[in-house]
DNA sequence: TTGAAAGCGCTAACAA
DNA sequence: TTGTTAGCGCTTTCAA
């Protein structure tokens, strides 16, 4: 094991055992001249040193480490590009990642709470696989928290999410800038964050491109390729030269009902996704075009949200320099007064170009490369 | 923060921190009576106490931590099966996973075993995204490890990979059982356990069934939609009745090429795709027969590999209790001494039936649900 | 520039 | 049954 410790090292270096800690790290209130340090540094890696991280946090009372939790992200198609980015933006500042996924599950998400405190984390990521609006788990209050593709209904902690809205109305706005003026949308029927902010994006849209909202055009389905495929008649039945699927998922289910029908994309009808979930969208026939879901910045302004929460407590008056803090600042002063508010931040969804549109009429300005 | 130390809660409760430490954690070596125990407790969590692990471990020399180091797992859809089912076994027996995903980035993975051998893990996990031979890092050689998913030439390293072989046979026989005698096979062109493996199995399920090897049965394609999708011709060409994919998505494109031309799965030509990549398979007019990957077993037994492995070294005698350690036991012995190796433990992947298999002639026993 | 030494919070002998 | 105390390995004052 890493039996090697910092005193062995200095004895073999014939030194101090605080010389060769200052000549390992370095640090900047002590002076150590090059040749020492040279000295004890190969010795280090002679010896096959390696610093132990708990010695260590218990001197400098610093974990450096950044619990995250997620309730199943880690098995969802949309998994591993959050947890990338709020990797990244971690190392970036010297901070690492502890993930831990509860798969839902309560007991292990209060164990896995345990641990992260235990551990002495310096903040706690709560992320969920689905955007949602949640009941915060009690363990956040013990410690700087964010909330990562969910959110509170109070407020009461910094949150990151996709911004549905602007994804729905930029999923409609390909297909009228495409020349489409009926478009139909296949829309989840639950209510949820995606399926309430994608339809007031498209009435958005619509309305910005002056066409008229009609309910009859919004048809309901299942959030996949079954309730996409069993969509079809009912597509058909508005007499759409486009559709909005709620998902790339619904659009691989329609597509497999139209090529059954004989009906191809996007000659005899235009298609757009949603969620850019490559292995379907990349690889269907025509390839999808669709819009994404911001996943890694989630990860990445998640992070940089703890980390600003918890400079504007530790740092010296000059609180969220410049960082994506909840839009209006609000909350980051007064602290332990009246609780604070956090509006959840935005993170844009970005339109996929792929092969699913057909440019129609005249109107089509802007389009260039379709067919 | 947890500025709540164990001093704190001995102090209020009244008790000497040892009798703290004692009353909190059960030890077995000290007798505290009950309502002693419980006065503790009750301060404790009225303190909002909890044990700080890094002092913890330092005091005990053991972190109870194992490293789980992926070249992308997460991000790939075959991801988060692997590390849960690694983390619900370490869980099982009183340790966690400290998950850490490179990405394939080498200064990553320098940085995460840094990060790993510095926090003391007992063990570590070396996982990749997709089944191959892989020259272990270095740092393997620290500490206790075991290979997920790859393997090491030399068998220095217990490894843990799903049964590629047996996979492709089972795929293949799921055909001939239906009466099927005219089988093509999409094969990955490039070489790789997968290919070989897979390649394997169907001939041996052939010969099993009587059936002659025919080279001319097996198409070259890329293991994606875009391959399966150009394969086509060549199937049809075989005159196969059946086809074995080399994975889903290959499958998928199949599909979607067959469609174009008028022909349907499984009334034309029956499939059976590899993987098990539900998003796709599950949901594939018809639903997709398959054959899963076994990773959550592979995360299973990867953690159970490890521990008996420090079980064996640590371990009074009696090492590995029936635990999967490499098939043969061989290199259990020998501690320090000439370099063990260690053959690869196969897992099993289970057939998955679903739709897109018909029933054909009267050679046709054990099939009942088919259409 | 360097060393001695006092903790960080906890566990586990050893005493009482 | 309980308390005292010596570390675990490292950082960081304070002196030299």
């Amino acid at each position: 094991m890493g039996k090697v410790t910092l005193h062995d090292v200095a004895k073999a270096a014939g030194v101090s055992i605080a010389t060769a800690s200052w000549a390992i790290n370095d640090n900047k209130n002590v002076r150590i001249p090059e040749n020492t340090r040279r000295k004890v540094r190969k010795v280090a890696d002679r010896l096959g040193y390696h610093s132990n991280a708990f010695a260590r946090s218990l001197a400098r009372g610093r974990s450096d480490l950044i619990g995250f939790v997620s309730d199943g992200v880690a098995t969802s198609p949309f998994a591993g590009q959050v947890i990338q980015g709020a990797q990244d933006e971690a190392w970036r500042n010297g901070k690492i990642l502890l993930v831990v996924d509860t798969d839902g599950n309560k007991t292990i998400e209060r164990k896995a709470f345990a641990f992260m405190l235990e551990h002495q984390v310096e903040g706690l990521i709560y992320s969920s696989w689905v955007h949602r609006a949640i009941t915060p788990p009690v363990e956040l209050d013990r410690t700087a928290s964010v909330l990562v593709n969910c959110f509170d209904e109070f407020g009461r902690f910094p949150a990151v999410v996709p911004n549905e809205v602007q994804g729905g109305r930029a999923a409609t706005e390909l297909l009228i800038r495409a020349g489409h003026r009926r478009i139909a949308f296949v829309n989840e029927p639950t209510i949820s964050p995606a399926s309430v902010g994608r339809l007031e994006g498209y009435r958005l849209a619509l309305s910005a491109g002056g066409i008229e909202y009609q309910p009859t055009m919004v048809i309901d389905a299942t959030a996949d390729q079954e309730g996409g495929y069993g969509a079809v008649d009912a597509v058909l039945a508005t007499g759409a030269t486009a559709v909005f699927c709620h998902n790339d998922r619904t659009a691989m289910g329609l597509y497999d009902a139209l090529r059954e029908r004989g009906l191809r994309v996007p000659d005899d009808l235009s298609v757009v996704g949603f969620d850019n979930q490559e292995v379907i969208s990349a690889h269907l026939h025509p390839a999808l075009t669709t819009v994404g879901l911001p996943q890694y910045d989630l990860g990445v302004l998640g992070v940089r949200s703890l980390l600003a929460l918890n400079e504007s407590v530790h740092g010296d008056g000059d609180a969220a320099d410049g960082v994506a803090v909840a839009g209006g600042d609000k909350g980051v002063e007064g602290i332990g007064d009246e609780p604070r508010h956090y509006d959840p931040l935005l993170v844009a969804c970005p339109a996929v170009m792929r092969d699913s549109i057909r440019a129609r009429g005249v109107t089509a300005t802007r389009v260039v490369s379709l067919g």
